[in-house]
RNA sequence: GGGAGAAUGUCCCGAGUGGCAAAGGGGGGGGACUGUAAAUCCCCUGCUUUACGGCUUCGUAGGUUCGAGUCCUACUUCUCCCA
């Protein structure tokens, strides 16, 4: 393994962050001196991020810590066009008011993770709608287009893969790179941005960038990607059964977050550690060694450190806390999700299910009861036609659970 | 503009002779085994207060028929080829 001069590239590195970098050498000289401005572009196709962009926020995370100066650059206006990148389909184009909304929505997490301010090292919030929109198309072609060959632009993977497959790729699309070229050269001569770093599916558009820079005189580019993330089991992450894995606290609570570092894989705890906690890698290689079911502690750690970052330390606890309860002592946890209902005249199992959100209609929730899934305050529930009133419950609530993972406390309303 | 083809279970792929709630996968859920893991095995996967019942599903709208996902007509969208 190369070791570097910088903080920067080790920490990155020997961390597992690294997939692809354009000039690792030049990028470590001006890393080791502080001078790397990066930024990061992230697309308002949602009203929130999920955990598939949290390996891009810790790479601007480092990148802070390190001493260099992070770039967050919100997509306002390349959302409009649709990156094509590593899809069959095309997107679908969103209304401007819906990008609007979503990049509202997906800002504030940073400050999560990164300190903003006006130093050297603070972080900045750009909006590429700021440029973008501005842009005239003649002008363009002529300042920014003359640069582009298209014989080069059709052997790029997001294209080629679509022509090979023969799915359709509109006009709009294939400027995406364009856009995304230009962005780079514009943050150089902004803020002077250096790097762009992405997802190992951007190293098309981060280099088309460089190189525009290049012929339009900026001082030089570099590009550096993130390997994909993906299971063990090769499946993709951050999707589960309710839906992908989302960071804001009102759409995926500190809990159900803290469970999903809790549900990783054996296989994925140590390289998951090194990516999403900052703890130092000797700890990490002691949890990663652990055999058999001591390796749950490293996955209460991995749980404990992801949630701490996102969540704050407080709330990790608590979700720490309400998991212990909740399988360790088989107890109704008070942290566990709470649905109110009325108890007093009370209300069938299956009415109680949906409402809590455990199941869609009557006819999955007595499915579930069928199978044998569900469980009031721990006991199976055979009848589908079982009232639950204030007579069960237990400290003011039932405990309703679908298998052994899925909890939630019933009250008075 | 001309020609060829496609749209199926509100997650995806995908069979489907006029009798179909519709094969089969994947995904998802539950159970067993475990360690809140993986792998494996079993069950479930349109709605409906139990149902050999009712209702709603096969791009949209009509039509033929006792009966249509399946046939006819028009329309919509997508793909490919030619211009």
């Amino acid at each position: 393994m190369s070791t570097y001069k910088s903080d920067f590239l080790n920490i990155l590195s020997s961390r597992g962050y690294i997939h692809q970098c354009s000039d690792a050498a030049g990028l470590d000289a001006l890393a080791a001196k502080g001078d790397v401005t990066a930024y990061i572009g992230f697309d308002c196709t949602a009203p929130s991020l999920h955990v598939g962009s949290l390996v891009q926020i810790m790479l601007l995370h480092w990148l802070q810590q390190t001493g260099n100066k992070p770039i967050v650059l919100m997509g306002g206006g390349t959302t409009r066009v649709g990156d094509p990148s590593g899809r069959d389909e095309s997107r679908k184009i969103l209304s401007i008011e819906d990008i609007e909304n979503n990049k509202q929505g997906i800002q504030a997490v940073f400050a999560k993770f990164l300190a903003f301010g006006s130093g050297k090292t603070d972080a900045t919030m750009v909006d590429n709608a700021e440029w973008l929109t501005k842009l005239n198309y003649i002008e363009m072609l002529r300042d920014i287009g003359k640069h582009f060959s298209v014989n080069r632009m059709l052997a790029m993977d997001s294209v080629k893969l679509r022509l090979e497959r023969e799915h359709e790729l509109s006009f709009i699309e294939f400027n995406y790179m364009i856009l995304q070229a230009y962005d780079f050269t514009e943050l150089s001569r902004r803020y002077g941005c250096n790097l762009q770093m992405g997802g190992s599916d951007q190293w098309g558009n981060i280099v088309n960038g460089i190189d525009l820079g290049r012929r339009m005189g900026t001082p030089q580019l570099y590009a550096l990607t993130t390997p994909l993330i993906t299971l063990a089991s090769g499946a993709k992450m951050g999707k589960t059964a309710s839906g992908a894995v989302w960071l804001n606290a009102d759409m995926r609570s500190p809990y159900e977050y803290w469970q999903f570092w809790r549900n990783t894989e054996d296989a994925d705890v140590g390289r998951f550690l090194r990516l999403f906690t900052t703890l130092p890698l000797p700890e990490v290689a002691r949890l990663e060694a652990l055999q058999g079911s001591e390796i749950n502690e490293a996955k209460k750690v991995l749980a404990n450190a992801a949630t701490a970052l996102l969540h704050g330390e407080a709330a990790a606890a608590e979700a720490a806390e309400t998991a212990r309860k909740t399988f360790e002592e088989g107890a109704s946890a008070g942290g566990l999700p709470t649905v109110t209902v009325d108890l007093g005249s009370g209300i069938g199992v299956l009415a109680a299910m949906v409402q809590a959100g455990l199941a869609s209609s009557n006819g999955e929730a007595r499915r579930a009861i069928q199978g044998g899934g569900i469980r009031i305050n721990d006991d199976v529930v055979k009848d589908d036609k079982l009232l639950l009133t204030s007579a069960l419950a237990k400290d003011g609530s039932i405990k309703l659970s679908h298998g052994k993972k899925k909890h939630v406390l019933l009250k008075q309303g």
